[in-house]
DNA sequence: CGGCAGATTGAATCTAAAA
DNA sequence: GTTTTAGATTCAATCTGCC
């Protein structure tokens, strides 16, 4: 039975209180900081005035820890999946998603935190702006890192080495830089069936939506309290959907998938 | 009128002979040192050996260059790239083709030469081999970078942010790393038209192909002499296709089109 | 000329045996 | 114990040939 907790606060404060071992896979999606070149680019914008269109109206809130230098957000992330790779299985595998600008610091501090490198998958969007005299960006990056070895899958798996899908638009976007839940899971699937995520920055909750929806449970941490409230929303609702869906078995304790938080 | 030359020699003996200001498009592919993850595995296998296939048979030869570590590739890469900054008008842009082990290395070496980096077009391979337990490695990556702010290009161009295309296979593939021309024509149209193109490591000359084709000129750099002759066949071949192709206008001197050798 | 079936092969990676 | 070599493995887009 899948089942998901959800801890409020900063991600290095949490971590250490997860348990060692406890974790399949980490998959997350850090704060880029990739805004601006420049110190005043970075520091006079707000996280919205970076990533919200001007031409667009949205209704989103503002989140934090998106204004650090390349130097420190590597230094930063590394000290981040140090702790994930402690509460990681020895086989475990981490993906970060990142844009261009940071896949070099991002590989650095995965490296730097003893996961091993093992490969980079684009994520395709197909909406995005055209761009002229120049090249599209119409990718971000996950960088894929594995504990050790590995696991061998009782069931072999082949996984794509590139993934396609439109972040969610209209009334389903919840958070600036939201993922679709169908890449999610696609990705989720490097997870053994029955295993555990782990999300450090859980913003809008699409990577514990995703895990429960493929039977995964899900620890996840949040420092913005609307944020917690909105990922504590849509777990519930998707773990209900689950659980409908299911075959005429019911859970033996209901209370099993109860919100924890810290 | 589309002319080519090829120089026999190593790219940063010849780079210096090529004149300041002369090319709108460095695009070219180096060895990417990549193919082991230790000392052992990059120095005692031949290029061959690491590339190719144990269960294949090819007749292709091997070329060098590809045995350094990551440190004294990225400082080489980056001799390369200030010989080429110099050799590229202001506005120029630079396509360095690598692989995913390559990518920050690449990008400190073009940034390192004094490019602005702009961005990375993921290289979509339909044709590469699955991975157990893992996700497919089926991309390689261009990384873009200009000289200055890009050209405004007269006719506003717009560009992918993804290419897609298989590597020639058979009687067509000459070179164990050769690229789909296909490709490389869609990269060059951020190539002025009538401009020139640079490859330092022509290898066997797709590049060249791809720039006469699209009605660019050539400027290569190729140090195997296997290669080199390679390259100057297959352009020969391609400026005499452009040319019966084109309407009845006869170039004012077709000599303008041999091959200049260093 | 079109469609389908079977063969081929890839900038590889992992495991296990051998030196 | 350490390093090196040999062998097996695997999916999907092309290619080839046959009907």
């Amino acid at each position: 039975m899948s089942t998901w907790t959800l801890h409020d606060g900063d991600a290095l404060a949490v971590l250490p209180t997860i348990e060692t071992g406890s974790v399949d896979l980490v998959l997350t999606d850090p704060p880029y900081n990739s805004g601006g070149r420049t110190n005043t680019e970075r520091g006079l914008q707000t996280t919205r005035g970076k990533y919200v269109s001007s031409d667009a109206v949205h209704q989103l809130a503002d989140f934090p820890g998106d204004n650090r230098d390349q130097r420190s957000y590597a230094y930063w992330l590394m000290l981040v999946l140090v702790e994930c790779l402690r509460t990681s299985r020895a086989g475990a595998s981490l993906l970060v998603f990142t844009d261009f600008r940071q896949v070099p610091a991002t590989s650095d501090a995965l490296q730097g935190a003893g996961w091993t490198w093992r490969g980079i998958i684009p994520w395709h969007k197909p909406i995005t702006r055209p761009q002229r005299d120049g090249f599209r960006r119409e990718c971000e990056y996950i960088l894929w890192g594995s504990n050790g070895q590995p696991y061998r899958h009782a069931e072999p798996i082949y996984l794509p080495g590139l993934v396609k899908g439109s972040q969610p638009r209209g009334t389903n976007r919840k958070h600036i830089t939201q993922k679709p839940v169908e890449v999610l899971r696609e990705l989720i699937r490097v997870c053994p069936p029955g295993g555990t995520v782990l999300d450090p920055f859980a913003g809008a909750g699409s990577t514990g939506v995703a895990a429960l929806l493929e039977g995964r449970s899900f620890v996840g941490v949040e420092l913005t309290r609307h944020y917690a409230d909105v990922t504590r929303e849509r777990l519930a609702e998707a773990l209900a959907g689950v659980q409908s869906d299911a075959p005429a078995v019911l859970p033996e304790s209901p209370q099993e998938a109860a919100p924890t938080a810290l």
